[in-house]
DNA sequence: CTCAAAATATGGACTCTTTCAATAAAAATG
DNA sequence: CATTTTTATTGAAAGAGTCCATATTTTGAG
Protein backbone atom coordinates (compact mmCIF):
# COMPACT_ATOMS: atom_id res chain seq x y z
CA UNK A 1 0.00 0.00 0.00
CA UNK A 2 1.26 3.64 -0.28
CA UNK A 3 -0.61 5.66 1.80
CA UNK A 4 2.58 7.99 1.67
CA UNK A 5 1.81 11.12 -0.52
CA UNK A 6 5.32 11.96 -1.26
CA UNK A 7 5.71 7.41 -2.48
CA UNK A 8 2.43 8.07 -4.39
CA UNK A 9 3.92 10.58 -6.40
CA UNK A 10 7.25 8.98 -6.91
CA UNK A 11 5.20 5.86 -8.36
CA UNK A 12 3.56 8.15 -11.20
CA UNK A 13 6.91 9.63 -12.22
CA UNK A 14 6.11 13.06 -10.58
CA UNK A 15 8.71 14.96 -8.74
CA UNK A 16 7.60 15.22 -5.12
CA UNK A 17 7.22 19.58 -4.61
CA UNK A 18 5.69 21.30 -1.75
CA UNK A 19 2.71 22.48 -3.98
CA UNK A 20 1.78 18.93 -5.15
CA UNK A 21 1.66 17.52 -1.97
CA UNK A 22 -0.17 20.91 -0.14
CA UNK A 23 -2.52 20.22 -3.13
CA UNK A 24 -3.30 17.01 -2.57
CA UNK A 25 -3.62 17.03 0.85
CA UNK A 26 -6.42 20.32 0.01
CA UNK A 27 -8.81 18.18 -1.82
CA UNK A 28 -8.51 15.44 0.63
CA UNK A 29 -9.03 17.32 3.09
CA UNK A 30 -12.25 19.44 1.80
CA UNK A 31 -14.05 17.26 -1.00
CA UNK A 32 -15.68 18.78 -4.17
CA UNK A 33 -13.59 22.25 -3.78
CA UNK A 34 -13.01 24.52 -6.57
CA UNK A 35 -9.25 25.60 -7.46
CA UNK A 36 -9.76 28.23 -5.94
CA UNK A 37 -10.71 27.13 -2.56
CA UNK A 38 -7.72 24.59 -2.79
CA UNK A 39 -5.37 27.74 -3.99
CA UNK A 40 -6.29 29.51 -0.77
CA UNK A 41 -5.79 25.87 1.61
CA UNK A 42 -2.76 25.55 0.31
CA UNK A 43 -2.05 28.92 0.72
CA UNK A 44 -2.69 28.10 4.13
CA UNK A 45 -0.32 25.89 4.48
CA UNK A 46 2.70 26.44 2.66
CA UNK A 47 2.56 30.19 2.50
CA UNK A 48 2.90 31.54 -1.22
CA UNK A 49 1.43 29.65 -4.12
CA UNK A 50 1.20 30.60 -7.52
CA UNK A 51 -2.16 30.42 -9.15
CA UNK A 52 -0.60 28.17 -12.09
CA UNK A 53 1.12 26.06 -9.53
CA UNK A 54 -2.39 25.21 -8.09
CA UNK A 55 -4.05 24.45 -11.78
CA UNK A 56 -0.75 22.29 -13.01
CA UNK A 57 -0.74 20.50 -9.39
CA UNK A 58 -4.47 19.29 -9.95
CA UNK A 59 -3.89 18.87 -13.61
CA UNK A 60 -1.57 16.24 -13.19
CA UNK A 61 -3.02 14.60 -10.73
CA UNK A 62 -6.02 14.10 -12.56
CA UNK A 63 -4.13 12.81 -15.39
CA UNK A 64 -2.34 10.61 -13.17
CA UNK A 65 -5.79 9.46 -11.73
CA UNK A 66 -5.01 10.03 -7.97
CA UNK A 67 -8.12 12.95 -7.89
CA UNK A 68 -10.81 13.72 -10.02
CA UNK A 69 -12.17 16.43 -11.52
CA UNK A 70 -16.04 17.14 -11.97
CA UNK A 71 -16.60 20.01 -14.05
CA UNK A 72 -20.73 21.12 -13.87
CA UNK A 73 -22.73 23.21 -15.26
CA UNK A 74 -22.23 26.69 -14.74
CA UNK A 75 -19.76 26.45 -12.30
CA UNK A 76 -15.82 26.39 -11.77
CA UNK A 77 -14.32 22.72 -12.07
CA UNK A 78 -14.18 20.82 -8.39
CA UNK A 79 -11.94 18.04 -6.96
CA UNK A 80 -11.85 15.14 -5.11
CA UNK A 81 -10.17 12.43 -3.59
CA UNK A 82 -12.63 9.37 -4.14
CA UNK A 83 -11.50 7.70 -7.38
CA UNK A 84 -12.01 4.31 -9.01
CA UNK A 85 -15.25 3.55 -7.10
CA UNK A 86 -17.43 5.14 -10.17
CA UNK A 87 -19.74 7.21 -8.12
CA UNK A 88 -21.90 9.88 -8.94
CA UNK A 89 -22.87 13.21 -8.06
CA UNK A 90 -25.39 15.08 -6.73
CA UNK A 91 -25.64 19.41 -6.81
CA UNK A 92 -28.31 22.04 -5.41
CA UNK A 93 -29.23 24.25 -7.56
CA UNK A 94 -29.89 26.94 -5.33
CA UNK A 95 -26.97 26.32 -2.93
CA UNK A 96 -24.31 24.68 -5.05
CA UNK A 97 -24.12 22.36 -2.50
CA UNK A 98 -22.37 19.15 -4.12
CA UNK A 99 -22.49 15.56 -2.45
CA UNK A 100 -21.71 12.36 -3.54
CA UNK A 101 -24.13 9.34 -4.23
CA UNK A 102 -22.97 5.60 -4.64
CA UNK A 103 -23.66 4.31 -7.70
CA UNK A 104 -26.77 1.43 -7.23
CA UNK A 105 -25.96 -0.42 -10.45
CA UNK A 106 -22.55 -1.84 -9.83
CA UNK A 107 -19.76 -1.25 -11.81
CA UNK A 108 -20.37 1.18 -14.84
CA UNK A 109 -24.11 1.77 -14.18
CA UNK A 110 -26.00 3.66 -17.04
CA UNK A 111 -22.47 3.06 -19.29
CA UNK A 112 -23.86 -0.35 -20.48
CA UNK A 113 -26.98 0.57 -21.35
CA UNK A 114 -26.63 2.65 -24.06
CA UNK A 115 -23.19 1.30 -25.97
CA UNK A 116 -24.44 1.40 -29.88
CA UNK A 117 -28.06 2.99 -29.55
CA UNK A 118 -29.03 5.60 -31.63
CA UNK A 119 -26.82 8.58 -33.04
CA UNK A 120 -24.40 6.99 -30.43
CA UNK A 121 -23.80 4.03 -32.57
CA UNK A 122 -20.34 3.23 -32.90
CA UNK A 123 -18.63 5.33 -30.13
CA UNK A 124 -15.87 3.90 -27.44
CA UNK A 125 -17.35 5.13 -24.51
CA UNK A 126 -15.10 5.35 -21.53
CA UNK A 127 -16.97 6.99 -18.59
CA UNK A 128 -20.64 7.66 -18.34
CA UNK A 129 -20.59 10.93 -16.09
CA UNK A 130 -23.59 11.76 -14.16
CA UNK A 131 -24.73 14.70 -12.31
CA UNK A 132 -28.15 14.97 -10.34
CA UNK A 133 -29.52 18.32 -10.18
CA UNK A 134 -32.23 19.30 -7.26
CA UNK A 135 -32.38 21.23 -3.87
CA UNK A 136 -30.57 20.23 -0.92
CA UNK A 137 -32.27 19.96 2.51
CA UNK A 138 -31.24 23.50 3.61
CA UNK A 139 -32.36 24.82 0.88
CA UNK A 140 -35.88 23.07 0.39
CA UNK A 141 -36.37 24.05 3.85
CA UNK A 142 -35.48 27.90 3.25
CA UNK A 143 -38.17 28.10 0.50
CA UNK A 144 -40.89 29.98 0.50
CA UNK A 145 -43.95 28.17 0.52
CA UNK A 146 -42.74 25.31 2.38
CA UNK B 1 -50.94 21.48 -31.99
CA UNK B 2 -48.37 24.48 -32.04
CA UNK B 3 -46.39 24.15 -34.97
CA UNK B 4 -46.43 27.42 -35.32
CA UNK B 5 -43.16 29.09 -34.10
CA UNK B 6 -44.77 32.56 -33.37
CA UNK B 7 -47.16 30.88 -31.97
CA UNK B 8 -45.20 28.97 -29.72
CA UNK B 9 -43.65 32.03 -28.23
CA UNK B 10 -46.97 33.53 -27.48
CA UNK B 11 -48.22 30.66 -25.62
CA UNK B 12 -45.65 31.27 -23.55
CA UNK B 13 -46.11 35.27 -22.85
CA UNK B 14 -43.03 36.01 -25.19
CA UNK B 15 -42.49 38.89 -26.99
CA UNK B 16 -42.34 37.32 -30.96
CA UNK B 17 -39.19 39.06 -32.34
CA UNK B 18 -37.60 38.07 -35.59
CA UNK B 19 -34.32 36.89 -32.78
CA UNK B 20 -36.45 34.73 -31.11
CA UNK B 21 -37.66 33.55 -34.13
CA UNK B 22 -34.26 33.17 -35.87
CA UNK B 23 -32.74 31.60 -33.18
CA UNK B 24 -35.86 28.64 -32.77
CA UNK B 25 -34.88 27.67 -36.40
CA UNK B 26 -31.30 27.84 -35.96
CA UNK B 27 -31.55 25.34 -32.89
CA UNK B 28 -33.60 22.72 -34.67
CA UNK B 29 -31.66 22.97 -38.00
CA UNK B 30 -28.53 22.65 -36.09
CA UNK B 31 -28.82 20.52 -33.24
CA UNK B 32 -26.02 20.56 -30.32
CA UNK B 33 -24.91 23.95 -32.03
CA UNK B 34 -23.05 26.73 -29.47
CA UNK B 35 -24.28 29.87 -28.56
CA UNK B 36 -21.62 31.06 -31.46
CA UNK B 37 -22.99 28.89 -33.86
CA UNK B 38 -26.40 29.74 -33.26
CA UNK B 39 -25.41 33.17 -33.67
CA UNK B 40 -23.86 32.74 -37.12
CA UNK B 41 -26.84 31.06 -38.52
CA UNK B 42 -29.18 33.43 -37.23
CA UNK B 43 -26.71 36.48 -38.47
CA UNK B 44 -27.17 34.17 -41.80
CA UNK B 45 -30.35 34.76 -41.88
CA UNK B 46 -31.85 38.36 -40.29
CA UNK B 47 -28.43 40.21 -40.29
CA UNK B 48 -26.85 41.70 -37.75
CA UNK B 49 -27.66 40.52 -34.03
CA UNK B 50 -26.05 40.98 -30.61
CA UNK B 51 -24.52 38.38 -28.92
CA UNK B 52 -26.85 39.55 -25.96
CA UNK B 53 -29.94 38.87 -28.18
CA UNK B 54 -28.85 35.36 -28.78
CA UNK B 55 -27.59 34.58 -25.20
CA UNK B 56 -31.08 35.84 -24.32
CA UNK B 57 -32.77 34.66 -26.66
CA UNK B 58 -31.89 31.14 -25.81
CA UNK B 59 -31.93 31.35 -22.21
CA UNK B 60 -35.79 32.63 -22.20
CA UNK B 61 -36.21 29.79 -24.06
CA UNK B 62 -34.68 27.18 -22.40
CA UNK B 63 -35.93 28.63 -19.14
CA UNK B 64 -39.56 27.98 -20.77
CA UNK B 65 -38.83 24.87 -21.94
CA UNK B 66 -38.81 25.27 -25.75
CA UNK B 67 -35.38 24.35 -26.02
CA UNK B 68 -32.85 22.18 -23.83
CA UNK B 69 -29.21 23.52 -22.76
CA UNK B 70 -26.09 20.90 -21.94
CA UNK B 71 -23.14 21.86 -20.82
CA UNK B 72 -20.71 19.63 -20.93
CA UNK B 73 -17.44 19.80 -19.30
CA UNK B 74 -14.56 21.75 -21.10
CA UNK B 75 -16.55 23.31 -24.16
CA UNK B 76 -19.27 26.10 -24.34
CA UNK B 77 -22.75 25.40 -23.47
CA UNK B 78 -24.57 23.77 -26.53
CA UNK B 79 -28.64 23.21 -27.26
CA UNK B 80 -30.97 21.74 -28.87
CA UNK B 81 -34.50 20.91 -30.24
CA UNK B 82 -35.40 17.28 -28.30
CA UNK B 83 -37.33 18.25 -25.00
CA UNK B 84 -39.09 16.48 -23.00
CA UNK B 85 -37.64 12.72 -24.41
CA UNK B 86 -35.62 12.05 -21.34
CA UNK B 87 -32.48 11.82 -23.44
CA UNK B 88 -28.68 11.63 -23.00
CA UNK B 89 -25.79 12.66 -24.65
CA UNK B 90 -22.03 11.27 -26.49
CA UNK B 91 -19.73 13.48 -26.75
CA UNK B 92 -16.01 13.09 -28.09
CA UNK B 93 -13.06 13.13 -26.52
CA UNK B 94 -11.40 13.98 -29.48
CA UNK B 95 -13.43 15.61 -32.10
CA UNK B 96 -16.12 17.29 -29.65
CA UNK B 97 -18.65 15.75 -31.86
CA UNK B 98 -22.03 15.40 -29.77
CA UNK B 99 -25.17 12.95 -30.36
CA UNK B 100 -28.07 11.50 -28.87
CA UNK B 101 -28.85 8.54 -27.10
CA UNK B 102 -32.01 7.19 -25.83
CA UNK B 103 -32.27 6.36 -22.44
CA UNK B 104 -32.70 2.67 -22.35
CA UNK B 105 -34.70 2.32 -18.64
CA UNK B 106 -37.76 4.43 -19.48
CA UNK B 107 -38.39 7.85 -18.64
CA UNK B 108 -36.31 8.88 -15.77
CA UNK B 109 -33.41 6.32 -15.48
CA UNK B 110 -30.71 6.40 -13.33
CA UNK B 111 -33.09 9.40 -11.41
CA UNK B 112 -34.61 6.62 -9.42
CA UNK B 113 -32.06 4.77 -8.33
CA UNK B 114 -30.03 7.31 -6.06
CA UNK B 115 -32.76 9.55 -4.03
CA UNK B 116 -31.82 8.88 -0.64
CA UNK B 117 -28.60 8.08 -0.57
CA UNK B 118 -25.26 8.18 1.21
CA UNK B 119 -24.50 12.20 1.06
CA UNK B 120 -27.41 12.87 -1.36
CA UNK B 121 -29.77 11.99 1.20
CA UNK B 122 -32.28 14.50 1.82
CA UNK B 123 -32.10 16.08 -2.05
CA UNK B 124 -34.99 16.53 -3.63
CA UNK B 125 -33.71 15.37 -7.01
CA UNK B 126 -35.29 16.99 -10.33
CA UNK B 127 -33.16 15.75 -13.17
CA UNK B 128 -30.46 13.63 -14.21
CA UNK B 129 -27.97 14.89 -16.36
CA UNK B 130 -26.06 11.95 -18.32
CA UNK B 131 -23.34 12.13 -20.67
CA UNK B 132 -21.33 9.44 -21.87
CA UNK B 133 -17.31 10.17 -22.67
CA UNK B 134 -15.62 7.85 -25.51
CA UNK B 135 -14.26 8.31 -28.96
CA UNK B 136 -16.71 8.71 -32.08
CA UNK B 137 -15.89 5.50 -34.78
CA UNK B 138 -13.99 8.63 -37.29
CA UNK B 139 -12.14 9.33 -34.55
CA UNK B 140 -11.59 5.76 -33.81
CA UNK B 141 -10.52 5.04 -37.27
CA UNK B 142 -8.14 8.07 -37.65
CA UNK B 143 -6.13 7.14 -34.29
CA UNK B 144 -2.80 5.36 -34.94
CA UNK B 145 -2.47 1.88 -34.11
CA UNK B 146 -5.59 0.87 -35.35
C1' DC C 1 -54.41 53.37 -36.74
C1' DT C 2 -51.86 55.76 -32.95
C1' DC C 3 -49.56 56.25 -28.73
C1' DA C 4 -47.85 55.07 -24.18
C1' DA C 5 -46.13 51.25 -21.38
C1' DA C 6 -43.68 47.09 -21.22
C1' DA C 7 -40.59 43.98 -23.15
C1' DT C 8 -36.39 43.38 -26.02
C1' DA C 9 -32.24 44.47 -28.48
C1' DT C 10 -27.77 46.93 -28.97
C1' DG C 11 -22.89 47.84 -27.80
C1' DG C 12 -19.39 47.85 -25.10
C1' DA C 13 -17.22 47.24 -20.80
C1' DC C 14 -16.16 43.80 -17.62
C1' DT C 15 -15.85 39.30 -14.75
C1' DC C 16 -14.41 34.85 -13.98
C1' DT C 17 -11.97 30.70 -14.95
C1' DT C 18 -8.48 28.76 -17.28
C1' DT C 19 -4.44 28.58 -20.34
C1' DC C 20 -0.01 30.22 -22.62
C1' DA C 21 4.77 31.52 -22.57
C1' DA C 22 9.20 33.04 -20.95
C1' DT C 23 12.10 33.02 -17.06
C1' DA C 24 13.55 31.49 -12.50
C1' DA C 25 13.92 27.95 -9.09
C1' DA C 26 13.79 23.22 -7.36
C1' DA C 27 14.21 18.25 -7.77
C1' DA C 28 16.15 14.17 -9.63
C1' DT C 29 20.26 11.83 -11.57
C1' DG C 30 24.89 10.04 -11.80
C1' DC D 1 28.05 18.38 -6.17
C1' DA D 2 27.16 19.59 -11.03
C1' DT D 3 24.03 18.89 -14.63
C1' DT D 4 19.77 17.90 -16.63
C1' DT D 5 14.97 17.71 -16.24
C1' DT D 6 10.93 18.93 -14.12
C1' DT D 7 8.22 22.53 -11.70
C1' DA D 8 6.99 27.05 -10.12
C1' DT D 9 6.41 32.09 -10.85
C1' DT D 10 4.64 36.00 -13.12
C1' DG D 11 2.14 38.45 -16.19
C1' DA D 12 -0.47 38.53 -20.28
C1' DA D 13 -4.38 36.88 -22.70
C1' DA D 14 -8.13 33.95 -24.47
C1' DG D 15 -12.97 32.15 -24.20
C1' DA D 16 -17.53 32.28 -22.59
C1' DG D 17 -20.87 34.77 -20.39
C1' DT D 18 -22.92 38.62 -17.93
C1' DC D 19 -24.00 43.53 -16.63
C1' DC D 20 -25.66 48.06 -17.72
C1' DA D 21 -27.45 52.17 -19.80
C1' DT D 22 -29.60 53.48 -23.89
C1' DA D 23 -32.20 52.82 -28.05
C1' DT D 24 -35.89 49.99 -30.49
C1' DT D 25 -39.74 47.02 -30.95
C1' DT D 26 -43.92 44.85 -29.44
C1' DT D 27 -47.94 44.82 -27.31
C1' DG D 28 -52.38 46.51 -26.03
C1' DA D 29 -55.57 50.08 -25.16
C1' DG D 30 -57.90 53.74 -26.97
Amino acid sequence: MTSDPAELLRQNALSVTAQRLAVLRAVSARPHGTADTIAEDVRAEIGVVSKQAVYNALGTLVEKGLIRRIQPAGSPALYEDRVGDNHHHVICRSCGKTGDIDCAVGESPCLTAAVGIGAGAGFQIDEAEVIYWGTCPACLAAKPGN
